[in-house]
DNA sequence: GCTAGTTTCAAACAAACGTTTGAACTCTTC
DNA sequence: GAAGAGTTCAAACGTTTGTTTGAAACTAGC
């Protein structure tokens, strides 16, 4: 049914068949990108690249699977590349407890690495990334949330020694904050006009974006406890 | 061109159109939040609420204005709500400057409000608010960044008394960063599922987030200003 | 240079989309 | 109860959608 061409080969790839596919996969992620995934159409992104349009169901299976394909190839490296960073920050660090700064700063720096990476076309795809992960496409935050397990899971803990004072599912609550705000501020494309208001200059704009970023979630995530029903007495005062 | 029935008339409005009108208005609140605005057809609205197709073309013109219609319906009260609490905070404290956290609440407190008045669905719209402000389409970007402009405008200066200390262009970046977590936040489905594992009381699920997102903003908004550089330097040292 | 496997291509597919139409219906107003 | 504005309705409009098809073109291996 599918049209797979899964078969034993010794001699390396097909050269042309990675052109056609790297073409359409280039073209979806800043298509992808720039409409969302609903309003992209195959016709689209096959015309932008120079393909049949055929050549996308080919490759790809199916248009959910030519997007899950667009994320895969930037976001698995980029996560495994976090995980290794805290795992060779935890070994320098000894005995001794990492910083919450520390922490975050193993998180932020592989994205920025492929923000700045342009031969990849990382900026892109950072935008696409933030985009997928507020998209109500049930295919999509599955994906996603199967994409992040492992490497939140992997943070959790090391924050979790980072701020022993703080409970359990507090610090859930601001892990997901943190996903949140980052997922948000590299979507934003709001963002750009306010970059270029104070920086013209482009080359470091996701930079710029990740150090104004990374003190304002480090206070957030080292602020005291929830102590219980703040807002609720605030929401009394005032209602 | 447009069936715009506008016509003055001293008589109450016809009630049975302004039902036609509010359960259109509801079932697409209820289905733009669940799937999107491109993923939603307006077959799938007008079935939902028990009406006929053309009725939606008839009441709001188009499936954008009805998009927009959906929205203004209880944003624009909850802004102007937003806007009204901050000024009677500041009148109560006389010449003093408010706190961050008491304006937060002024932003809080009316989203908090929407959440708990179960009969207008208010939990329904504070997703789909949250959705929108990821959206993509030009036009849900255009229609929200104009809706926001007075009350973001308005809160800004209110937090730069507050933070004195902060350059201009830190504020706006910070402020930006409190929408996104914001809005992300509440556009979360797997939030839902968080809340689950440690609160099953569902009537509170939005203040007990609310509870928790504003000490950790408020944190973040009171941190020292970004020394330039900072993640720059990290960056090197892990490169 | 023939063969077999892989990729490209133009064309067509059925289904779903937003929107429009004109007739039927409902209601108030005189 | 006739008139007329306002609303509902079934049906159809022309597009666009993702996907499939079968033949043509291409690329090795022998």
């Amino acid at each position: 049914m599918s049209p797979t061409p899964q078969v034993k080969r010794l001699q390396p790839v097909d050269v042309s068949a990675q052109t056609t596919k790297t073409r359409i996969l280039d073209a979806a992620e800043e298509l992808f990108m720039e409409h969302g995934f609903e309003a992209t159409s195959l016709r689209l992104i096959t015309t932008a690249a120079g393909v049949n349009l055929a050549a996308a169901n080919y490759h790809f299976g199916s248009k959910e699977e030519l997007f899950q394909a667009v994320l895969t190839r930037r976001l698995d490296p980029m996560n495994r590349q976090r995980m290794d960073l805290l795992e060779s920050f935890e070994a320098a660090a000894g005995g001794n407890t990492l910083s919450c700064d520390k922490i975050l700063s193993a998180m932020f720096i592989p994205a920025l690495k492929l923000a700045r990476d342009k031969q990849t076309g990382g900026q892109n795809f950072l935008r696409l990334l933030g985009r997928a992960y507020a998209d109500p496409a049930p295919f999509i935050r599955d994906f996603l949330s199967q994409q992040y397990h492992d490497m939140i899971a992997r943070f959790r803990t090391a924050f979790a020694k980072a701020l022993p004072h703080l409970p359990k599912d507090e610090l859930s609550w601001r892990l997901h904050f943190v996903m949140g705000a980052l997922s948000y501020t590299l979507a934003g494309t709001d963002v750009l006009k306010m970059i270029a208001q104070f920086q013209p200059d482009e080359a470091d704009n996701d930079e710029l974006l990740l150090s104004r970023l990374a003190p304002f979630l480090a206070a957030g995530l080292m602020a005291p406890a929830t102590t219980s029903g703040t807002v609720h007495q605030m929401f009394q005062e005032a209602g």
